[in-house]
DNA sequence: GTGAAAGCGCTAACAA
DNA sequence: TTGTTAGCGCTTTCAC
């Protein structure tokens, strides 16, 4: 049985059920006003001819095509890999299809590629991630174009509808105060890119988690990286070198973490004994290096999924039922351990 | 300008070059037998109008859509997300559309599946990656349905024109010499996945490189491992604790090399002092880790437009003009140092 | 070298 | 509740 051979169309259908194609049509899209009894009649000759619609087809004819697309420039494959899966999975499941847009352009070319690929591939809305999504204006763009959109982990502020988060700022708190039980008082933050903002959150739920317990953000404790190992290790170098030096590192995601930990090595500090470090994003990485790090978990392909669920609902003029709030979750190994007062 | 709202179609670009849709047609898909000038006067309309054709319009009314599919199963964001990035961008930049299909099926259900996911997405060609790649039932369903494919990195016996590879026996076969030249006699190791066909080559080109050099791979130096950092660790166990142990392991994927490091953390045995150790892959992870792994660099977006290159040409039968051989290389860092007599 | 007309398989608008 | 007809924007066939 060739399946390339025999295109069994929607004519092949109603012929067979002794309906019209319009019939057909109607059951396909679950349209209002068909009889009981049509449909079934209709659902038993798709199911005998093993029909599928052709979706070129749909897509010409239809005034907004079941067609999306996620646009993302992300450095890091791991998180991406999972947000583009939940979302492929949730539209492979309703029907949509999804076009995959990797921008490797600088800032300048960016908008002027992405309105061209919007034009090119004819798509009915768009999903973004950071840092793409913390970029205005892209966004703004979009906007002109009157291309609905779902922006991940945004720091942009939208409409609810229009974003899907999880909740940086409290899992920060949580892991901040995890430090805290665990007695210790100086703790060092280092920072992400300035320009990703959901990251920036993370800063926020440190700081007030500090504030809550009487500690104080110490200036020199505080440092800013880019969100890259290589920035990590010279924050981390600094961190480590001071005169009365943190007792706790949290860096604002994992690759940083890491690079704590590395110059934790070299500087032969023992993690956790003399030095507690925790990360962000749980990449698999943060098995394999010595000790495993202590970090939260997000929930990406859900979080791609959410997205695709909430794009759908506003291309549909549906209300979207899922989950609003996409909660992290900390993750304790060997990186974190009590303060010791004699190191 | 709103895009959305004014879709310039064929027929704009015939009346303002004042010729036929047909002509316009022949102009854009560089048909023959159009006068020089006819083209210029088209050409200019199109880009007067800022015309693009509507690939769905396209699709249905060619026999064969510009339109094809990868088809993955990877447990590694990083090996799928720089092959699909080469993919996608030669696929762009050549006009065809790439529908992306992760697969998380076991085997049972895979192959109808993919059955299914032709017949729904009417793709014109398909491209694996490992493991699907070294799944024979999949790939002969595929040649059943008569679906042109590329294979990357299989290690199934298929015409060269359907499959893209790298040199992994000849890596391997480097990499190993690098430790051999430092002096290693002893050197241990860890296998991939034996349904991994591509990184089984990586065991020959190390077994040829030990003979050639006129040593002995022992039984109980080699070690069978699943491409798992939590395999690796229990390989690495059993080597590094060995009477007489390695001084080099050489493990067959990076993940596995990490978990060899991490357990010599964990014996106190220092890397590369006591313990050389190399991977394969390059995946960022390896310069986290303390210390940075010795790994062999795989050109996997290269790879990606290999693949997408050699499909396009399989299906316009043209021929093939790019690379055939792309090649790995070796990459030092401090996972390996001298043999020491003394340890 | 060029064009007219017929479809590709489906949906939308309107009838019945 | 169901069917008819006219497109969607393009390629293909065949005529000129």
């Amino acid at each position: 049985m060739n399946i390339k051979k025999s295109p069994v169309t929607i004519q092949d259908v109603a012929n067979r059920a002794k309906v019209s194609i319009k019939t057909v049509s109607r059951v396909i899209n679950s349209e209002p006003n068909v009889a009981e009894k049509t449909i079934k009649k209709v659902e038993k000759a798709i199911d005998f001819l093993d029909y599928q619609p052709n979706a070129f087809a749909q897509s010409l004819a239809r005034s907004q095509p079941k067609i999306i697309a996620l646009i993302y420039n992300t450095p890091s494959p791991n998180y991406i890999t999972h947000v583009m899966e939940g979302v492929l999975s949730y539209c492979y499941k309703f029907g949509y299809e999804v076009i995959i847009h990797p921008c490797r352009f600088d800032d300048a070319s960016l908008i002027d590629d992405t309105k061209l690929f919007i034009k090119k591939s004819r798509v009915s809305g768009i999903i973004t991630t950071p840092p793409l999504s913390d970029f205005p204006e892209l966004i703004n763009q979009l906007d002109k174009l009157d291309m609905p959109k779902i922006l991940v982990s945004s720091g942009l502020v939208v409409d609810a509808s229009e974003k899907v988060n999880t909740n940086d700022y409290e899992a920060s708190f949580e892991i901040t105060n995890h430090l805290i039980r665990r007695g210790h008082k100086r703790i060092g933050f280092i920072k992400g890119n300035p320009s990703h903002l959901c990251v920036n959150q993370r800063f926020a739920g440190f700081f007030d988690a500090m504030k809550e317990a009487n500690l104080v953000c110490e200036g020199e404790l505080i440092e800013t990286g880019l969100n890259s190992f290589a920035s990590g290790e010279i924050c981390a170098k600094r961190l480590l070198n001071l005169k009365n030096r943190p007792s706790a590192v949290f860096a604002a995601n994992d690759e940083m973490a890491a690079a704590v930990v590395k110059v934790a090595n070299q500087l032969s500090i023992d993690i956790p004994q003399s030095l507690s470090v925790v990360g962000f994003d749980d990449t698999p990485m943060t098995q394999m290096i010595s000790p495993a790090l202590t970090t939260v978990h997000q929930p990406l392909f859900k979080m791609g999924e959410a997205a695709a669920n909430k794009l759908i609902c506003n291309l549909e003029n549906t209300s979207y039922e899922g989950e609003d709030d996409i909660k992290s979750r900390l993750v304790v190994r060997d990186s974190t351990a009590h303060f010791l007062k004699s190191i």
